[in-house]
RNA sequence: GGCGCCGUGGCCAAGUGGUAAGGCGGCAGACUGCAAAUCUGCUACUCGUCAGUUCGAUUCUGACCGGCGCCUCCA
């Protein structure tokens, strides 16, 4: 089979283009990750299955992956935080930290290969502030702030395509900002405040004490580990500007290199219509979803039924759709791994999935229209299944292609062949919290044992109230060929 | 005001200059003591409205209507 060309829409030409990484085998990704101060909302985390999804597809191409996100973990919300709380910001920020690696693990997000903070990175941070001030392109505040001067960097724009003269005039101004030469003109290093050093917040500089501006430590740090020109830079929407057009004024003013070859942006995650934001007190972070009962490969089938550069709206009927989408996957997995063997038409059907389903995901992370061969080989599958085919490598067949495109999307658990029984950490949690206590399960078996002993003698007025005595205790069963099976429902 | 996106069956959502993937739901059938679950089949003469280009447009162009985002620290 060919391999169909990989294509990704760049923000930069605003186009979709052919796409490899520069040296051919590694693809050097940075993709912007959460200021830890608040537990990750499920927009934040949109954009980072849109990521998941990213390296995922790149690694099926044949590519390496070489992902860096980074941690904010200095800024003014993180400050004033700890500042409320009389406490230091690492005291904000590493408990919050943890809940984000959770949070990831429980998404099935795959873990990027270097995760850096910012508080870690301050000497190459103030290296490429010197830099920038040797070249003329930084200027240093009368307060000890150093800002980045707009005016003096002509490539200024070229990502957001902001007029930049259109900017409103009334635009509000921050107190702090009255040093500066242009109103345009952004912090690079701020001076410190009594509040930053009270909080741990301030470093040692050339120009004093002061810490980092915003937009500093993603230079800093891409620089620092996927050096100066990356193949891909991601973020949502939002960072466009000014985020990301900062970030490319600062490191091509340092390097006079290009700094990233494409840039990728998600689209937002909407609450009934309106912008998902902290602010606007709509969240729903992860622990919501596990509340409300959505599964991990739940909430992954929705966020990839749409595209990645389309808003999505969530709503609880979109949710609910996606948990009954995804139930079938799941018994279609569980069939695919348990039956004997398949027909000539499966394996038909196999390569057909495996060929729609990356085309798709290669244009462009095409994912609603890679899950929709998904869906349709499932269909044609369960149709081979029942007629009950031997062949063994047919059935191999079916079992690598429903695997490879699984591993790309996991809106099923990956299946493991008999022998590999090996579970997650994440799993093995999941078991745990969805086992009962031991009384109720004695009691549940015992029940479900008598109610056998009633069918077996066809006193099925007996096995009805049994079942109902089950619900009343929140315990559903149903029958199936292998015996009877119940599991708890609230 | 500037920049940009979107409007496809009851709901969600792909897509192409040549006549509409997929999911949810619904309906029917198979299975079942019943129930549930599961599987199978069916479910848009039509793609916001009005013009235009074209042999032909949902797909291109224009206008209009409706929804949304960005325009300094929000993924």
């Amino acid at each position: 089979m060919a391999t169909p060309e990989f294509r990704l829409y760049n923000t930069l030409t605003r186009r979709v283009e052919p796409f490899a990484p520069a040296d051919g085998e590694t693809v050097r990704l940075y993709t912007c990750g959460p200021t830890v101060y608040n537990p990750a909302h499920l927009g934040n985390f949109r954009t980072f299955l849109f990521e998941d999804l990213l390296r995922r597809t790149l690694r099926l191409r044949g590519w390496k992956v070489k992902q860096v996100m980074n941690l904010t973990d200095v800024d003014d919300k993180i400050i004033k935080r700890a500042q409320e709380q009389g406490k230091r910001i690492s005291e904000i920020t590493e408990p919050i930290t943890e809940i984000f690696f959770r949070d990831l693990e429980y998404l099935r997000i795959e873990p990027a290969e270097v995760y850096p903070r910012a508080t870690e990175h301050i000497p190459e941070m103030i290296a490429l502030v010197q830099s920038l001030l040797e070249r003329e392109i930084a200027y240093q505040a009368e307060d000890g702030s150093v800002y980045f001067a707009i005016a003096r960097f002509p490539g200024y724009g070229k990502l957001s395509r902001l007029d930049t003269r259109s900017i409103r005039a009334g635009a509000r101004v921050a107190a702090d900002d009255y040093n500066k030469e242009d109103v345009r003109d952004f912090a690079l290093w701020k001076a410190a405040k009594e509040e930053d050093e009270a909080a741990g917040a301030a470093w040692d500089s050339p120009w004093g004490r002061g810490r980092p501006g915003w937009h500093l430590e993603c230079s800093a740090m891409a620089r620092k580990h996927l050096g100066d020109t990356l193949d891909i830079h991601c973020g949502g929407v939002d960072l466009v500007f000014p985020h990301h057009e900062d970030e490319i004024a600062q490191s091509e003013g340092a390097t006079g290199v290009e700094f990233s070859r494409v840039w990728c942006h998600g689209e937002f995650l909407l609450t009934e219509g309106a912008k998902m934001a902290k602010r606007v007190g709509n969240v729903t972070n992860v622990d919501g979803l596990r509340e409300a009962g959505i599964s991990t490969s739940a909430f992954r089938h929705f966020v990839f039924s749409t595209h990645y550069r389309k808003q999505l709206n969530l709503t609880e009927v979109a949710l609910e759709a996606s948990v009954s989408a995804v139930r079938r996957v799941d018994e279609f997995a569980d069939r695919l791994y348990a039956t004997r063997g398949g027909t000539a038409a499966l394996a038909v059907a196999a390569d057909e999935l495996e060929q729609d389903a990356t085309a798709a995901l290669f244009d462009d992370l095409n994912a609603p229209e890679a899950m929709g061969a998904l869906f349709t080989f499932i269909r044609k599958a369960n149709a081979e299944l029942d007629a009950g085919g031997k062949g063994d490598g047919e059935l191999e067949r079916a079992r690598n292609a429903f695997g490879a495109i699984n591993k790309v999307l996991e809106i099923a658990p990956i299946k493991r062949l008999p022998g590999e029984v090996s579970m997650s950490p994440q799993e093995l949690i999941a078991d745990e919290e969805t086992a009962f206590d031991r009384g109720v399960r004695d009691w549940a078996e015992e029940r479900v044992a008598a109610r056998r002993a009633a069918r077996e003698r066809r006193d099925f007025a007996t096995s009805d109230a049994i079942r109902k005595e089950l619900e009343s205790r929140g315990i559903e069963i149903k029958d199936t060929a292998s015996g009877t099976q119940w599991k708890k429902v609230r």
